[in-house]
DNA sequence: AGCACGCCGACT
DNA sequence: GTCGGCGTGCTC
């Protein structure tokens, strides 16, 4: 007898001997310990067991088997194989992010940890007292009975509501309703959303009945919840990040994917490279479930079939207790730099409104979307630039640490004291970044306090909460901030909003810089005079005349929409198109070369003009490995599974070549 | 992914 | 003379 197993490493599965005294136990779905290679031992999870012995290959046997019922069912295993084949990576690939680390142990240490889960929150959540619902606004009920009838007919709905309108009350009144009817609920949000102000309100109303689930717990956290979803006894609600849809789920009813656009629900490294909110839509498909899609500014693909009648769509433009939108009032920096009145970034007009706030003792954010200091150096005499050793990019300047980082490898060095190249003593630094704003805030209002949100600020989840929670209590005047300041928050105080420079972001070399930038720009804009205050926004650009300008500053989703999507139409974008991009990687650049344009050379006798490239991606090295880049444009009505088996003949083709020993293949579907 | 095996520099 | 650097090959 032997059994296929899925162990946490790239490959689909390995065929183990079952001996005959764990026969009766060795079940699909069990975890399982075996060995592997010359003394390692892995836990893996048993996908079926069969009798045909493998060719050519020494079969090692189970050492022990740790479960009595299967710890993945049947619908995670479909889930599991959806997964793998539709973001073409090996099945070991999904295991690891579907289990919680703790569920695979490698050791004996481990292994004993892992049937006592404990739950560190269960105290904390004693003191919330679930509570009913409020009742909703007229425009609120309006939307929800419009979702609740459009699940009558559509799978998939699409809440299309301003910012401020009161999503989450209308997400709470459709929750309550799929736990009264006894259903399970994935409520996911963003990983950079999920803050205790969410979480709060939701554990007010549900209590007991709610599960977080979040990448910064611990193993022992999540796994807690993992059993808990598993048991008899499974919280009706789970709050979650992108990896609770790997969650086992019993007779899930609905899921809401709030922030639908968030482009953080890809993940791009490591495999599965994975888009949560549609893998969020196929486990519904799976358990017949339906799927609520939330945002102010949605995704092109989900507006596209929402208006195609695919999915249902249901508007909702009030904002709660009527609450004005904020004015977007541009400010043209390209004429103010030439009359020489910047105050290093920031625009006469800026210092003005800002002052003002703070004579109002109302608080500002600023939004500045690069990190550190400046985002390179150079030598004042002769123009040597320093780089990452690891990575074909510039070393971003962190003043305050001295240093000068990777944002790709994190590799980190000291600020040199003379030019390697020139002895020159002077550096000039080329760029602004949340640090450098600060240093200027500093000098423009320096009675006025400040706090900056970024990842070097921000790095755990503490940090990120005092940061919100510093700001909410007005220990500072003013948030400086990069992407993250744009994730639903809610701040009462906030009357003015500085976008300090729109024009890096729309002039980023990708297709979609411009429904990014306005989906962006709307979210920072929304932050303003979310209560007693009217916002003002201030957004400062070069390119005060651009069309795209104009739309963010009249809230124009539509017209941006429309003529975005002639483009995509044009140039065989999505939502139009399927992209697949096709990733070699190797040590040796010119041998990467020759490797890339052959592949490309063999995709194309079967895909034809479909396939672009090989090109070197804006980042050609990484960690001492060179990248190139192949991009397929698949039709939409094309067979998923007659592409993959394509792709992956050719691959097996071209590791087939000795020459190819080294390289690396490696896929993103529908990348971002 | 890890981890063992294998061939070249600075050291007890 | 060796300890150990990380290049590369393999895992049922």
């Amino acid at each position: 007898m032997f059994a296929d197993i899925i162990l946490p490493i790239p490959f689909d599965s390995f065929t183990y001997l079952v001996p005959p005294e764990l026969q009766a136990r060795v079940m699909r779905g069990c975890r399982v310990v075996v060995p592997l290679g010359k003394n390692k031992i892995y836990t893996g999870i048993v996908s079926s067991v069969h009798e045909k012995a493998p060719q050519g290959v020494d079969v090692k046997a189970i050492i022990n088997v740790l479960d009595e019922q299967p710890a993945v069912n049947e619908q995670q295993f479909a889930f599991w194989q959806w997964i793998a084949n539709y973001y073409m990576c090996p099945l070991g690939d999904v295991m690891k992010a579907g289990l919680p680390g703790a569920m695979k142990p490698t050791d004996e240490k481990a292994l004993k940890a892992s049937g006592k889960p404990r739950s560190p929150k269960a105290a904390e959540l004693q003191q919330f007292v679930t509570s009913a619902p409020q009742p909703l606004s007229p425009a609120q009920q309006t939307a929800m009975d419009e979702v609740v009838h459009s699940f009558q007919t559509k799978n998939i709905t699409l809440l299309h509501g301003v910012t401020s309108s009161g999503k989450t009350e209308i997400y709470i009144h459709l929750i309550d309703q799929y736990l009264r009817q006894g259903k399970q609920v994935l409520y996911l949000l963003p990983e950079i959303a999920l803050t205790t102000q969410i979480t709060e309100r939701l554990h007010h109303f549900f209590g007991e009945r709610m599960g977080v689930y979040h990448s910064k717990f611990t193993d022992a956290q999540r796994l807690a919840i993992y059993k808990r979803q598993a048991s008899n006894t499974p919280y009706p609600l789970i709050l979650g990040v992108r990896s609770s849809i790997f969650l086992p789920f019993q007779h899930l009813g609905l899921v809401i994917v709030d922030e639908e656009h968030e482009q953080s629900y890809k993940q791009q490294e490591p495999a599965p490279r994975y888009h949560a909110r549609n893998a969020a839509i196929m486990l519904a498909h799976l358990f017949g479930a339906k799927t609520l899609l939330g945002t102010a500014t949605p995704s092109f693909e989900i507006y596209h079939w929402a208006r195609k009648g695919r999915y249902g769509y249901v508007p909702l433009n009030q904002r709660f207790r009527n609450m004005q939108l904020p004015t977007v009032e541009v400010v043209d920096i390209k004429e103010a730099k030439r009359k020489k009145l910047m105050k290093g970034i920031f625009s006469p007009r800026l210092v003005e409104v800002m002052r003002a706030a703070l004579d109002r003792h109302e608080q500002v954010i600023l939004f500045q979307n690069r990190r550190g200091f400046s985002s390179l150096i150079e030598c004042k005499q002769c123009g040597w630039v320093p780089r990452c050793p690891h990575c074909d990019v510039t070393l971003t300047l962190h003043k305050k640490s001295a240093a000068m980082t990777c944002h790709y490898c994190g590799y980190s060095t000291r600020i040199p004291e003379r030019c390697p190249a020139c002895e020159g003593e002077k550096f000039i630094d080329i760029g602004t970044g949340t640090e450098k704003i600060e240093e200027q805030i500093t000098r423009l209002f320096p009675e006025a306090t400040t706090l900056r949100m970024d990842l070097d600020t921000a790095k755990t989840r503490l940090q990120h909460e005092r940061i919100i929670d510093g700001f909410a209590k007005h220990q500072a005047d003013i948030l400086i901030g990069t992407q993250m300041v744009t994730k639903g928050l809610d701040f009462d105080n906030v009357s003015v909003v500085g976008i300090l420079d729109a024009d890096t972001m729309l002039n980023l070399p990708d297709f979609r810089s411009y429904e990014r930038t306005f989906q962006t720009m709307s979210q920072v804009a929304g932050r303003a005079g979310r209560n007693k205050t009217p916002g003002l926004v201030i957004l400062q650009t070069r390119s005060a005349d651009n069309d795209i300008i104009r739309q963010i500053t009249q809230n124009d989703y539509w017209t941006m929409f429309y003529t975005q999507m002639t483009e995509r139409q044009l140039f065989r974008y999505p939502p139009f198109y399927r992209l697949i991009y096709v990733y070699l990687r190797h040590r040796d650049d010119h041998l990467l070369d020759h490797l890339s344009d052959d592949m490309a050379a063999r995709l194309r006798k079967t895909f034809g003009e479909r396939v672009l490239g090989p090109d070197r991606p804006p980042v050609a090295r990484i960690q001492s490995l060179y990248i190139r880049k192949i991009m397929l444009k698949i039709e939409l009505n094309a067979s998923s599974d007659k592409v993959r088996t394509s792709l992956l003949t050719i691959q097996q083709q071209m590791l087939a070549m000795p020459i190819a020993k080294n390289l690396n293949i490696y896929y993103d579907v529908d990348p971002l």
